[in-house]
DNA sequence: ACAACATATATGCCTATCGAATCTAAGTCA
DNA sequence: TGACTTAGATTCGATAGGCATATATGTTGT
């Protein structure tokens, strides 16, 4: 991360021309959402071009200031519904990001989120203002560290601020929350297989799981209950449909 | 929590003498630290006496406002060494409180860390200001909600704010992390006993461990090392000593 | 010196759980 | 009809935790 001293304003003219930034004695305060998702075997975050400076051209977690007169979880809340049409889904704070040298312009702490969504709510269409990154994980391992995006097509997509690093704990948070609570159901729709489920985690976790143990310990922890239907259209033996029971509900 | 609208001043005599609080569009951040300790069988946590409205007379977390040049981290660091004249110990960020009314003045978020320290490290003197409170878990589960102190007098030990909740999800948070990581040592001195190590582990999480089974899980770590060095004046046979190797620092 | 006592440390056994292998069930497709 | 694919059940061995017991090593009292 690039050092720069609060109040040591950037003169390039991009800058004095995009913002009059003004130095106040309190931080501003946003909320940046990771909306994470599983596709095909891998996991994906909802990012949003910039088309401004600073960062203009990189890619950034849909995100924006806390109104004076609503909670955090409001905010957060409110932003998922304005960039991404969300409503209901599951969403926790995650860490709060206040390097002062974060944002260029001023101060700004950043109180970051995420949310677990299935793909299929997505509005992943052309009108869309959000742009979808695979996650690049780097090492396998505990993932402390930042996490680059990639294009469906390979591409880097450079993420603006600090925002590696909000996406990096990000999967490691939904990796630790893996091992002792079944998040991975907010990731699918309303009936899934229990093939489908161990695909997320897998995907999640970043390795193969024991099929047999898995499904196991998922049955064991009397959380999700067979609907009695299977899946269709399969082109071999249909697995049985199950959903996660009422109290499943974090 | 009372229900109080942002910009609505609380008129009260008191309120107006000892505050001007100005409104602004921007809230003020504050760092909260729970500083806890595990002391005969029971944690404790340090808290300052509220001399001035809000609260005035109640208890709460020390605490101050992170100044315009300084990171939340390093502004956490600064207030244990203020407050409670610590440094390196272990301190790691909780969560950020950001309820609109959760301070009837003006808008204060609070980004909350936690921090583990030994005992005898504590300046329990009259001379310091802080004062030590029992925490007071009230179920033995998961502890999501709000905890209170009580003296060692078992007087209650009221606590400021949304103070109580802060201290919950610290307690929810140190439970949880000892569950997959050896931080119970930061609670005990360089060197110590396996029965001491389970006895923090035991007053933590508020019940009973298996003697043999946490003594081979520990051992299995590699992460402590015996020392050599056995316990003395104790009345008993006494146990080896050991320490931690170097990569504990989590 | 010696016995009584308290706690540390080691060992063996039982059981629950996990991982792997194997087998059967139930669909599609040529 | 038979090959193929994946679901789901069963079995078995390895492992780790819980529990009981035996032994080691100190202090304290007489």
């Amino acid at each position: 991360m690039a050092e720069r001293k609060i109040g040591e304003r950037n003169n390039e003219p991009e800058f004095l021309a995009a913002y009059d930034a003004t130095e106040f004695d309190r931080p501003s305060v946003a909320v940046d959402v990771a909306i994470v998702t599983v596709m095909d075997g891998h996991l994906e975050v909802a990012l949003v071009e910039r088309a401004e400076h600073p960062a203009k051209g990189s890619w950034a977690l849909p995100g924006g200031f806390v109104q004076m007169d609503e909670s955090l979880d409001r905010a957060a809340n409110r932003l998922l519904a304005e960039k991404a049409g969300l409503t209901d889904v599951y969403l926790e704070q995650l860490y709060t990001f206040g390097e002062p040298t974060r944002d260029p312009r001023t101060r700004v702490l950043s109180v970051a989120y995420y949310a677990l969504v299935d793909h299929a709510q997505l509005d992943t269409g052309a009108e869309s203002s959000l742009s979808f990154g695979r996650i690049d994980v780097p090492w396998e391992g505990e993932t402390g560290g930042p996490v680059d995006a990639r294009s469906q097509q390979g591409q880097e997509m450079p993420l603006a601020f600090d925002h590696a690093d909000i996406l990096g704990m990000a999967v490691k948070r939904i990796r630790g929350k893996l091992d002792y609570t079944p998040i991975g159901f907010q990731l699918l729709a309303a009936t899934f297989t229990l093939r489908s489920l161990q695909d997320a985690h897998e995907t999640i976790l970043g390795r193969t799981l024991n099929k047999d143990s898995f499904r196991r310990r998922m049955l064991a922890t009397g959380l999700l209950e067979a609907t009695g239907e299977r899946e269709s259209e399969v082109g071999h033996r249909p697995a049985e449909l199950y959903r996660f029971t009422k109290r499943s509900a974090i």
